[in-house]
DNA sequence: CATGAATGAGTTTTCATTCAT
DNA sequence: AATGAATGAAAACTCATTCAT
């Protein structure tokens, strides 16, 4: 799937020989999204990630050669497996109304948020290299729009890339509005997202229609 | 609230005695706010904020005994400054229709976040102390359900303050929009945050009804 | 008494001109005597010092060139008040035995440290002047061999003083058994005190006979 | 009783796990002793120690969390030497008389600290840990009541602890002795000692009859 | 004299990255 | 490849001392 992409690419990892090592890749890189989950980019130190994957900081350099290239690493991967999802919900998606789509759009991302903790850090954080972080941006809003598309065929190319920016911010919405406890209680949580579903419904009802 | 209590706090500025002091203080203050903007809490470092600000690293620590209460400052000045425009807004919202408040909601915030551009540095990134952001964060919440009451009599007290988090979290994709030149050119970051704004028009009237 | 030698030495407190100066010199010296105490030489701060005396670290600076006059004009406050107790004792020691002599020098230079609590951490701990210190110590040693020497008149001059010298040291040792709370229990530090006042008693016996 | 427990210790040095590092560690140690013994814990700086062992201060760092733990791993390894010490003269003072006993204590305790000068310097002040300083004392007073009880076999063992507690501070005082160059002359300085000397032998004959 | 602000060299500690084994 | 030691620039923070008011 990327394993072309990934070996040209300047800072990626270095495209390990054996399984051995690629299996280490792997190790590092979830250890990585625990870590930079946790701490954040800047907090995150590489010694605690190669710890974290049972590893040695000399391993974590053989397979990548900047504490940015494992972030940018992590970011690829997490943004390959969100594109999948978003291009499975593009397929599924020509049968539903636009009240299904509202509800199924706020359900994938929410859901792939909450299982990638990691991913909202690198991505609103600095320290990510800008121009990663831009490119899987405009990604996700393309795929967005792909699936906006068959159900507002009136719109036109640029106000479908606006609505489709408008739906990736309620998405970080959501997440931020998951992790804040700052609630009142964990009552008062529900109801913000709920509200939020609706909005998102009421929002896509009328752009769309 | 909080704005008399200042010296009494763990972790706030040592209070200046002297008119110098003051005036050390602000412009230390307005030295961290660039800073903070440009890099964050983690990147910035102490050294810089006072070089900017013209002082000595002393001077610096002669106020505040650590970088966390630069910070902490910075944001206690800056919300007590949001918390003032809002107050005049909830004063004047009387006569306004449900798309007047919308409009002037999100005109005033977008206005704030961008005229004081480390607020969303320090209040969105790890490093602050927790507490003082989750009050900040709830301050604001409460200010903005007393301006939309009015316009909702019939709503509960927990809908409200979930449709509240939810304006919240509309007026920081707004900043996010207009900071992020991601876009794929100036006029397409203008009809995204256009359409956010109709987002939240198209929300309040129904939410509010 | 002091006024004179005082004012002539090069880092001692710069003469008052005025009662308000002379009260703030002595409150300052105590307050010093409380930090050192606690803290030690080394990690007591000027600041500290000052701020327990009520006062700021610019008055203090005012009659104290530098942090080790403070500490030495101390040192010469405590032991100008020892060497009257010692002189006190000298006069009074002639009716006594050998065994009294060694029961009141244990109790009178006891008592002195115990009540100078700061005394015994400012003369053995570097960062006061050697100089000084080492005259302080002479000095004593001095006066000790003076309440000795008509106890014992066919010593010569130099056991005498190496007598002196080591009763010096049994002193400062019944300070660091009254510190210490190491031994297993109070009752074994009130054993160990009995004891050191025991050799005294036997060793004043055996060298002054 | 810790010789092998380090590694889990709280402040312990993190455990080499290469022979450069056992030797880095070892350099380090004694370049650490130099430095405490010449300026005492809180004047002695990490660089400086890092440079006298020649190596950076990034390698001290390694193997040592912090100053603190420098100098606790110092008091550790000296007092375990010292403890070898005595255990040996416990073995050998079998058939020694009770002046023999005295003549060696003084002997064997005078050496060791000349030997290792950072060791006073350590114990004695603020800066160490309070909790280990303490059970260095403890355990060198038991090892000495080990020493003397076989010639004391009617000492109460209360008693006879506190006879080790001021054998322990004799100890002391004969370092104080040979350091301070107070004395008028090294002559002098010579006599107080063996004034001491005599002290220790008149009491412990005294005290173990 | 009193006060508190100003200064900046110096201190401990961290951490990404490189190297030797 | 794997490991862990080596490095040193840089960061946060301290504190004796000087200065302006």
């Amino acid at each position: 799937m990327n394993e072309s992409s990934q070996t040209s690419s300047k800072a990626g990892p270095r495209a390990p020989r054996r399984d051995r090592g690629h299996a280490r890749v792997e190790v590092l890189l979830s250890a990585a999204a625990q870590v930079f989950a946790d701490k954040g980019y800047e907090a995150a130190t590489t010694t605690e990630i190669a710890a974290a994957a049972q590893s040695s900081i000399g391993s974590l350099y053989q397979f990548f050669p900047t504490k940015q290239a494992v972030a940018l690493a992590l970011i690829r991967q997490q943004s390959a497996d969100l594109g999948a999802r978003l291009a499975a919900m593009a397929e599924a998606s020509a049968g539903w109304d636009v009240d299904e789509v509202a509800r199924r759009l706020a359900g994938a991302l929410v859901d792939f948020r909450a299982s990638h903790p990691s991913f909202a850090r690198l991505i609103d954080t600095p320290g990510a290299p800008e121009a990663v972080v831009l490119d899987v941006r405009r990604g996700m809003r393309l795929q967005l729009a792909a699936i906006l598309a068959p159900h507002a065929p009136a719109l036109g190319r640029a106000r479908l890339m606006a609505v489709a920016a408008v739906v990736q911010q309620v998405m970080k919405s959501a997440v931020a509005l998951n992790d804040d406890p700052a609630a009142d209680n964990p009552s008062a949580a529900r109801a913000a997202l709920a509200e939020l579903r609706e909005m998102l419904r009421v929002y896509l009802g009328a752009a769309l229609a």
